[in-house]
DNA sequence: GCTCCGTATTTTGGATCCAATATTGAAAAT
DNA sequence: ATTTTCAATATTGGATCCAAAATACGGAGC
């Protein structure tokens, strides 16, 4: 039920801003207002809602300076778990990294937006699982859920999807020879070209 | 409520690995268990509860792993709110630091653990919040809400009473002269000493 | 005496109901 | 015509109640 309302908001079917009337949504989700209200509390935790005492929920809509704000976190923490995962990177994680960048290659060529963003996160969060830091893995997750509801957009254009094959298979070259400052390195780049293909999609 | 649930959290009122009554403790706080639960529900999301379905909240235990993973990824987050915030730091702002330092002092000197405890995350918190990033300063404030339960033990030693004086008072110089670089390491000694008092006590 | 199983009790999860607050709309006064 | 006020409505916040699951307890079997 959590899960399918995060979906929702993370895939934009719950546009940012919008109000959320507990009563329709609980009925659309099949159960009662009081486990809504329970997962409400924790979106707003994760920042994927906001809320007003006696005025409710909203999706949360993300400022410029809030997009810039968490891909600067992200870059600090994601660099810390990069080092510490390739530091302990078997044969067998990177074996699950390149099978989630096969996937990427496959929905980008079929131009399957949805495949591509679930894909695309499965990479990077399997890589940031090797680092053993779990509670830094769950703060990157977070941070990542605040931008899906944009990142679909981005992944719209074509043009993008080529490119962010093109970036992982540098993050996996970078990774099959432990090259640890060279993969942060890519990620960097890569997260960048992101931020500034988001930061037009989000005057809107 | 929430606030005061909190608070018997960070304070150590509930033992950490103890399990959560929703009835008994939905009574002792005068309320139904409804916001009770609603309540665990963003604790859950801060770190300082865990849950399990169908069995309930427990008091989050902190392992000597979490408390090392937390110090370093406050470490992390900390300097860069370090250097936003030096790099803006007005004399209005410094002042407001200063006051909390003068605090600080009064509480060490007087021996009240609980005041100083909450006149030290002020120091802290003050100048973190002048980064003007608030992501950030919320990431960080939850990160110290996760050892909170365990820092009053900290304070209850005069010898580490007295360092935390000093430390501060290094910080605070290196901030008078806008100097970033020294700011942080002042406070990477600071959160270094802090850890290493922590870990025997995390064994009990 | 110990283990295993089934029932009783406790505890959590969810639904409904009522109270409190906010919002909306209409009527009245300027 | 515009603004203000007050009532009607909608929405949230909290309490109570019922169902489901887990735990605790006690008895039967070995």
């Amino acid at each position: 039920m959590l899960g399918e309302l995060r979906r929702a908001i993370t895939t934009g079917r719950l546009r940012p801003g919008a109000p959320i009337r507990q009563d329709a949504l609980a009925e659309e989700l099949q159960v009662s207002r009081v486990p809504l209200r329970e997962a409400l509390k924790t979106l707003e935790g994760e920042g994927l809602v906001t809320y007003q005492a006696h005025k409710g929920y909203c999706v949360a809509v993300l400022s410029l300076d809030d997009l810039r704000e968490v891909y600067r976190i992200r870059q600090l923490l994601e660099e810390e778990a990069v080092r510490a995962a390739v530091a302990r990177l078997t044969d067998a994680d990177l074996a699950r990294i390149e099978a989630a960048q096969h996937d990427v290659e496959h929905a980008a060529a079929a131009g399957d937006v949805l495949a591509m963003a679930t894909a695309n996160r499965t990479f990077h969060m399997t890589l940031f699982d090797c680092a053993a830091m779990p509670r830094l893995a769950r703060l990157i997750r977070t941070l990542w859920d605040t931008t899906d509801a944009y990142r679909s957009m981005y992944y719209g254009a074509a043009g993008n999807r080529e490119r962010v094959v093109e970036e992982h298979r540098a993050t996996l070259d970078a990774l099959r020879r432990r090259a640890a400052d060279e993969a942060v390195r890519t990620l960097d780049v890569h997260r960048e070209h992101a931020v500034t293909e988001l930061e037009p999609l989000l005057d809107a």
